[in-house]
DNA sequence: CCTTGTGAAGCTGTTCACAGCC
DNA sequence: GGCTGTGAACAGCTTCACAAGG
């Protein structure tokens, strides 16, 4: 639950906050959109737009990596394409592992999105026999109790859990114990993890959820943003 | 992107903040797995250790609601459950469509997890014509030009955009054209919406793309977290 | 005694507004 | 003149610590 926000002990002071870290991978879309327009570069208030956000967040946002811009001018679009891509990781690929291959972790293992932005799905997992062994977006399943030696094969960092709830926990300890040091969880349950390991939850009921409160609020009241 | 925070003009002064809406939810589901337990009373450690949160976070959310817990004593399960999921809209099932059935909206569809909070999938939606007409989790895809008479009809205030990028502006478009107030937006792309309407957004990339970046952070310190 | 409910303090993140630089 | 980079003000959220009350 808590991602840790590294203190950096020696001096190479570079503690990026983590509303900016969220949105870098924002930033970093809208570049690469802009470089397809064939625009070489771009303001703050060219980016922002792109993005979605204030300008005056953006440059905050950047002035955390370094000063990439030029004042007058804007940012070379290449450039602070090239910067924060290596501020996130995005210079090599990272493989995941994706635990449970049902509805949804099938249509993870072969979500598009991923291998554009340094994602490659390397490895599917699952506890049901009759799944392993069967081959998913070219991938053949393996069993949960091979999930070491994947692991540690492929080198795999971070770990998907998309299985039922309450497979969760017992999942998250397996990665770990294999290895795993950042976890993403799909999974509608809450999970415990050492010290030193990340977790992230994306909870699709919550979601809609949060929207269906806010639903039953504009039908309580008739007028919804005041003018 | 801006989720409102409705005002309430009028005099009953009730304005959660968003940070305790969307954990709201978790609470709920905490409560849930507490019931089934057997357990008809708790204290406010209980629940939030339950739901992974701080107690008296957990208290000051639920003091935004109204006073039901019983000092000395705590909160009784079941009766706390119901003002919760009246709070939040969870007395009614709240109809939503799916836009796109490629492999993330099929796999939304048939998602257990929504059915038990209170979303029912009522009604697929795709622009390819060799999609509409056929039958996912026994649901008829039907043409995203049907979209008003179907959101008409079954009273639909929720979607979800489930396409890829390129289409997600269009389809949002057409999804307010339509009448839907509220959009959970699942394509990587901006989506632009008129006020008093709601967005959020989940992507799946971005999510591991933050891990990813927190992985590059420990590969590159020696030490994780100073003890 | 116990646990809730809540002012107050502290922290994180956002926005403003302008100095600095091209 | 224009745009970046940033201190400072502001807003929202979290946590503390304790009074209130069963």
């Amino acid at each position: 639950m808590t991602i840790l926000r590294t203190p950096l002990a020696d001096g190479s002071a570079r503690g990026i906050p983590d509303a900016t870290v969220a949105r870098l991978p924002v930033y970093l879309r809208a570049l690469n959109a802009l470089t397809e327009q064939g625009v070489s570069t771009c303001s703050s208030n060219d980016l922002a737009e792109n993005a979605g956000v204030n300008p005056a967040k953006l440059r905050k946002d950047l002035s955390y990596l370094g000063s990439y811009g030029t004042r007058g001018v804007g940012y070379d679009v290449e450039y602070l394409r090239y910067q924060i891509a290596r501020e996130i990781g995005q210079t090599q690929d990272w493989d995941v592992v994706i635990v449970g291959v049902g509805n949804l972790g099938s249509a993870l293992s072969a979500y598009q999105g991923f291998s554009t932005r340094g994602i490659r799905v390397a490895a599917l997992v699952d506890a049901d026999p009759k799944r392993v062994g069967t081959t998913i977006s070219g991938i053949t399943v393996s069993s949960l109790d091979d999930l070491p030696a994947i692991v540690e094969e492929r080198a795999i960092s971070i770990g998907i859990i998309a299985t039922p709830g309450t497979a969760a926990q017992e999942v998250a300890d397996r990665l770990v114990a294999a290895g795993v040091t950042s976890i993403l969880n799909f999974a509608p349950a809450l999970v415990q993890v050492p010290d030193g390991v990340d977790v992230r939850k994306v909870d699709l009921s919550i979601e809609l959820q949060i929207l269906a409160y806010h639903e039953q609020r504009k039908a309580g009241n008739d007028k919804v943003v005041g003018a």
